[in-house]
DNA sequence: AGCCAATGGTTCGCATTGCAAATAACTCGC
DNA sequence: GCGAGTTATTTGCAATGCGAACCATTGGCT
């Protein structure tokens, strides 16, 4: 079974990727001592702070999931709660100076170990893959209504 | 930020796109009163019996947790262990009945919901997309030394 | 003002995941 | 048939992530 190749569906090519991916993630994270969900975290807050409540739906985790992983990370110093001016229920959750240095490395180096097994994907071929998984992306937010952010 | 939409790089791309179908994995998974890693195991099954050390490699887990994972899929009736005849340390795992049905119907299921979301991809791009991708897979295969299986 | 439903977070209990190290059973080369 | 390497299991442990109960706060409604 699974000879030199056989003809793989579009979704069959997608999934397949997508666990590679993720033990790239996973490879990348631990070599920086840290676990998936903890490197993902901080690489949401690159952009700027943002309330817990915003990343439990980045995430796609519940509250209380989310709760336990900020006070994992925070403890680790990569991270900061502070009060929301605004709620006094809420809080904003920032990337202290280590914390936004090891999230650019690992988004760094997640970056170079796809690229290298991009290498040999021609120019061309690369661009349309970019914008057809793009429209896949905004097929994506424009069912759920919440657009899809991740690294950077 | 991220306005209208800015250009993203082919490795963020990716990146999110791996994400976006973690997540269909898993919600697919959990409609089948599974988890993501059970499903995952007996996709791998479909196209027939395995011995576990082959199944760590392909889903990159140490033995321990395999074990573990294989106990409860077992539990659940959805596979059985198999004495190997050339090897007595060895087992081979195959499906059930009824594990086959499931697995086949989660596979059905995931495919169903990427091709919903890329249902605008124009057929060309498509084909594009999927050589490109088997060919950062086989890039893959070729720097670990081991084929890349999943789903069917 | 006062009340009440909805919201943002936390806590608790639980099953699952997955690693590492130690152990047992077996295979294979010498 | 000895010893090294391989296959799987067990044990102990930290992390993940859900659900339900709970508290504080917000905001609408009267």
């Amino acid at each position: 079974m699974l000879g030199a190749d056989e003809t793989l569906t579009f979704a069959d090519t997608l999934v397949r990727c997508t666990h590679l991916i993720n033990h790239v993630f996973a490879d990348v994270s631990r070599e920086h001592g840290l676990t998936p969900q903890r490197t993902q975290l901080i690489c949401m807050l690159t952009r700027g702070p943002l309330p817990m409540r915003e990343l439990g739906r980045l995430l796609h985790l519940e509250k209380s999931g989310l709760t336990g992983l900020v006070d994992r990370v925070e403890e680790r110093g990569l991270i900061v709660r502070q009060p929301d001016a605004n709620d006094r229920r809420a809080w904003n959750l920032a990337l202290t100076p280590s914390g936004a240095t090891i999230a650019a490395d690992c988004h760094a180096a997640i970056t170079a170990r796809i690229e290298a097994l991009a290498a040999d994907i021609p120019a061309p071929a690369r661009s349309t893959v970019v914008s057809a998984l793009q429209g896949l992306l905004q097929a994506h937010t424009a069912m759920t209504g919440r657009p899809w952010k991740l690294p950077s």
